[in-house]
DNA sequence: CGCCAGGCCGTGT
DNA sequence: ACACGGCATGGC
């Protein structure tokens, strides 16, 4: 009899399903760290799909640069951004990152991106408009720094399968996942830890866009096994 | 047509 | 430390 597998065992292998079903996703889906970071905000509870037409508008506005958002008045700025909802509350976080960036940092990213992780983070979560996925996700996907960002599939996948005992939701349920995610990972020396977290972060929303996420007992699901021994039921 | 999306914040308990 | 309602639009 072997032993049950911890779930950071468990997750690791889930990762290398959902790679073998979904293959590589090079996120994030932006072209500029700037625009990372727009798109970070922009997709706050808001459809990728959505995000995509407030960016396209920008683009056309020439905002899609620190320099040419600094310049746009937040009127202004909360149009462009109004297909992808809470145009109230993203337009005056954004501006409050740029006038982060420009009075702290002399308006570098290259310089915000070298403080340290652990103080850069503290930083962010004192933006308005910024909890715990969106800093991690501007430090992970725009500034490069190796940590997890956990979603709301990650949630999901982590209820249906049983993968931890701490509350789901709140600051501790996110910082539970972020350590099981460490954990999984901890063993992984020849690949960067900052791709992998990059990549299984982007795999989760694969799974989670492909339906396996929201659907109880999907069979097609690549994690399907895992959830049969170990989830809920399906 | 109603539900929901790659959260976050203020308030109440 | 959490649960809950509000924030807003577009896709499906």
């Amino acid at each position: 009899m072997k032993r049950a597998p911890s779930p950071a065992a468990r997750l690791r292998t889930m990762h290398d399903q959902l790679v073998a079903a979904y293959g590589p996703q090079h996120w994030w889906p932006a072209k500029t760290p700037f625009e990372v970071i727009l798109g970070a905000y922009l997709t706050q509870n808001t459809a990728w799909k959505a995000v995509e037409l407030s960016l396209d508008n920008l683009r056309a506005a020439g905002a899609l640069t620190i320099g040419g958002l600094r310049s746009l008045p937040i009127d202004e700025l909360q149009r462009l951004i109004r297909p992808s909802g809470f145009y109230t509350r993203k337009a005056p976080a954004i501006k409050a990152f740029v006038a982060m960036l420009d009075h702290e940092f002399s308006s570098s990213l290259k310089k915000l991106a070298a403080a340290p992780t652990a103080t850069l983070r503290q930083r962010l979560l004192a933006l308005p408009g910024v909890g715990p996925e969106t800093a991690d996700a501007i430090l992970l996907y725009a500034l490069g720094h190796p940590v997890p960002v956990a979603d709301e599939y990650l949630r999901r996948i982590a209820e249906r399968h049983k993968l931890t005992t701490q509350p789901a939701r709140g600051r501790q349920g996110y910082d539970s996942l972020v350590a099981l995610t460490r954990q999984a990972f901890a063993g992984d020396h020849e690949t960067s830890q900052a791709s992998l977290f990059n990549e299984f972060h982007a795999l989760t929303v694969a799974v989670g866009k492909a339906h396996c996420g929201r659907t109880p007992h999907c069979q097609q699901c690549p994690l399907a096994a895992d959830r049969a021994r170990f989830g809920n039921g399906g």
